[in-house]
DNA sequence: CACTCCTTTTTGATTAATCAAAAATTATAC
DNA sequence: GTATAATTTTTGATTAATCAAAAAGGAGTG
């Protein structure tokens, strides 16, 4: 059995690698892990040693196939019960990703399977994340960032990648939340801001925040 | 923040100890939690310093106040969760004792709350066992061990006291379940074994077996 | 090609939890 | 009232994960 903390890594290593395309440097692993760069190395070095990733020292870092099916399997326990907490347990979607990151390494693939079971076998997660598939298939959508959409786009919002607590709770207060259309009203590059209409109010957003919107565009 | 092991060393010590009636020795303790006794005097020496429980080297040790209330939350928190497992996810009676043995360690009180609410605020769980209420009150009903019934005697399953799946499965397949209603035929001592009617059948069990079934007696 | 800068790796220490085996303590027996 | 048995505690080692700080490696500049 894998420790959290593996577990842990392996999705760090999925996630930066762009689903496993690019090799990972060290020190980008340990700042998304909030470690330090030894303890990085050293993770990578037992990773190596088992098989589940391939390291070349001081060129970073690469999930083996078996490593990014781990990592897949628990990006879904992940995002089965983030929606299982919104869904059946009535949570607030700001609060259920911190809750998530505890039992995903705990819960078994049985109740797993149940929650999907009672959830209606679903694809998409509270923030508009794909839920990879039982047996390890993991599309993403193709999507747009809200930072390049053209002024008079309009678009739907289909995912806020960003899970911290009050970005939810500021995007949800505004109507941002996947699902919603929105119009973009005005671009500006000198503001580094963009203006779209949603929910009956006009609101404006700097790129670095518009940049954490995916959106689909409606014709 | 406590540790899972702390917290399976301090629910071992609240079952051990009768909900804290008497001294647990090292012994006992190491052998509950499959454990050397060198690492139960260690980890007793620890909760010592935490203040969670009162160690009289060579005589034993006891929860402190402090360490009866955090093992009562942990049996609640378990015992909430098997029978969500039950009742929500729809799990089988005999697996969600190694689940919730898992889980909780890592399910918030918000989430424990959340299932509470829908369960209805339950005061029982699947196996029988009362659930402690969220300010830590915790009430063992006054009950009776099927073992000690006199023939004829009319009683109720109120408990099954041993969390093994295949024994669960075995009561189960006999209608020893929480609610059942059974009648006592014949003891007979020297076979050690009670004979019942149960479910249009009759079975016939060890005093063992018997022992691990707590009723209620029918008038 | 050498020098500096930035990143990565190594080294040595620490913490929590464990075990095996030795030492100490308490209880029991004669 | 000492010897023996049983239990408990201590000691020393191990494993996983971490950190701080030292050492090593790679890349770009002149």
């Amino acid at each position: 059995m894998l420790t959290s903390t593996v577990e842990n890594y392996l999705k760090a290593l999925l996630m930066l690698s762009n689903q496993g395309e690019k090799r990972v440097s060290t020190g980008d692993l340990a700042k998304s892990l909030g470690v330090t760069p030894g303890s990085a190395t050293s993770m990578i070095k037992t990773l190596a040693e088992s098989g589940l990733a391939n390291h070349k020292p001081h060129y970073g870092v690469l999930l083996t196939d078996e490593g990014r099916t781990l990592a897949v399997h628990v990006v879904r326990r992940h995002r089965i019960i983030e929606l299982f907490l919104v869904n059946i347990l009535e949570m607030e979607w700001d609060e259920v990703h911190v809750e998530a990151e505890q039992l995903e390494h705990v819960v078994s693939d049985e109740v797993i399977a149940r929650m999907d079971k009672l959830l209606g076998y679903p694809t998409i997660d509270p923030h508009g994340d794909p839920i990879p598939s039982a047996d390890g298939t993991f599309i993403e959508r193709p999507v747009h960032q809200l930072s390049q959409c053209e002024e008079g786009q309009r678009v739907q919002v289909a995912r806020i990648s960003d899970q911290n607590s009050s970005f939810l709770k500021f995007a949800e207060s505004h109507g941002l939340t996947p699902g919603a259309t929105i119009e973009v009203q005005r671009r500006n590059e000198h503001a580094d801001s963009i203006t779209l209409q949603s929910n009956e109010e006009e609101i404006t957003l700097g790129f670095t925040a518009a940049n954490r919107i995916e959106v689909e565009l409606v014709p």
